[in-house]
DNA sequence: AACAAAACCTACTTGTGAGTAGGATACCCG
DNA sequence: CGGGTATCCTACTCACAAGTAGGTTTTGTT
């Protein structure tokens, strides 16, 4: 359908210039149109955004469902959901389904990518009381655990920009990695992934800002 | 001085509705005055922001400084530093300073915010390959670990509204102790934090989302 | 009191961008 | 070929918010 290639496109002018700074005759521009041509594929600026939001959420969710039934322990289930997110996050929708603000829908759609949301969250701390309930996971606050990984994985948004270094699953490896392994020092020898242990400390003391400006990563 | 007041209320009301959602007539009437008062005490609604940005950014440089010249090993320099950037996201300029995106700025201005988000980024991974070299800190891929931490602190800023059940300072050790601890269960008895470990099983199940609307916590 | 500087106001201009009216062209199906 | 539907256009309206012009009040100082 034509009006996937508008949400697309409206998605990536929202990531490149910020919602209220790109203009519908921006996204006509770059769809090589006109903007009542926009308007004939979807009826608001807003719900041009919400679909942004809806479609890059989409493929978490569908992460979500598909591990419920798997009968792995819950910290394998976590990574793999975990990797599907960051792939997402790094998607053309990342940016409006993370930095998109509620404010600039209306009550209805804000409260319904609210719930979407929600769900999300609440899928994840699934994952992690259940990790634990089984031993894969160290006991921990679930409710800050899950707003630490969805921080941490959301940011990627705010920093990544495709065919520059790492792609998004490598990315999602290296976050696995550190979330699961933690800063303190571990007992060598033990355990079972010592090997990956070793081969995350590649380190590149490239340049670039974790806080979220757009340069050489 | 009264421009400071003008500041933080911007800093608020760009907190409360978003940048571009928030008129200086806004600003103005949470002040009680009108708009060319504004325009008296600063020249620009750009400037307005700049000043937020950095403003909510002084505290952690400060602290990166503080802990340069400490005889700490590494981990424990960057908890402190870590705790104090939990504040900062969590205080009223944390919003500008995380959310505000470059976009809005001019040229010069956005690249002076982008100077000192690398500095940051800078001092954290500095602290994370000193702590791996003295020992403390686990071997590990220091950038995207610096990206990791800056990510989950900075969503801090999407959540949490003061007054509603932790404290900022609270959310600071939550968050120092999952990434020190890590996901994977760690051999019990040894270590010396087994007592810590503990106390942070609290886990509430309430409502909410990790993703970043604001609602019940 | 007198004067100046600081602080603040009312009443504008102006640009921009969302959204619309109404019409033209292209495409499809009998 | 003819009529209907889908797609897209030109040319507007309109609201809102940034920023300004120019004046008024308040405050401090000698």
């Amino acid at each position: 359908m034509k009006r996937d290639a508008v949400v697309r496109t409206a998605a990536r002018a929202f990531a490149g210039a910020g919602f209220h700074n790109t203009s519908l005759d921006d996204i006509a521009k770059a769809l090589d149109v006109t903007k009542p041509t926009i308007y004939y594929y979807v009826t608001n600026k807003e719900q041009l955004l919400f679909q942004c939001f809806v479609t890059g959420l989409e493929p978490i969710r569908t992460a979500l469902r598909a591990v419920k039934t798997a009968k792995e322990p819950g910290r394998e289930r976590l990574n793999t959901v975990l990797r599907q997110y960051a792939l997402a996050v790094a998607s053309d929708f990342g940016w409006c389904m993370v930095i998109a603000e509620h404010q600039d829908l209306s009550a209805s759609m804000s409260e319904h990518i609210r719930a979407l949301k929600v769900e999300i969250d609440q899928g994840i701390r699934r994952l992690l009381r259940e990790g634990v309930k089984d031993g894969s996971i160290q006991p921990c606050d679930v409710k800050m655990t899950a707003f630490a990984l969805a921080g941490a994985l959301n940011w990627i948004a705010h920093w990544y920009r495709a065919n520059q270094g790492m792609t998004a699953a490598q990315i999602a490896d290296a976050f696995v990695t550190i979330f699961e392994e933690g800063l303190r020092p571990r007992p060598a020898g033990r355990g079972r992934n010592t090997a990956r242990a070793k081969t995350r400390a590649a380190s590149a003391a490239e340049r670039g800002a974790a806080i979220g400006i757009r340069g050489k990563s």
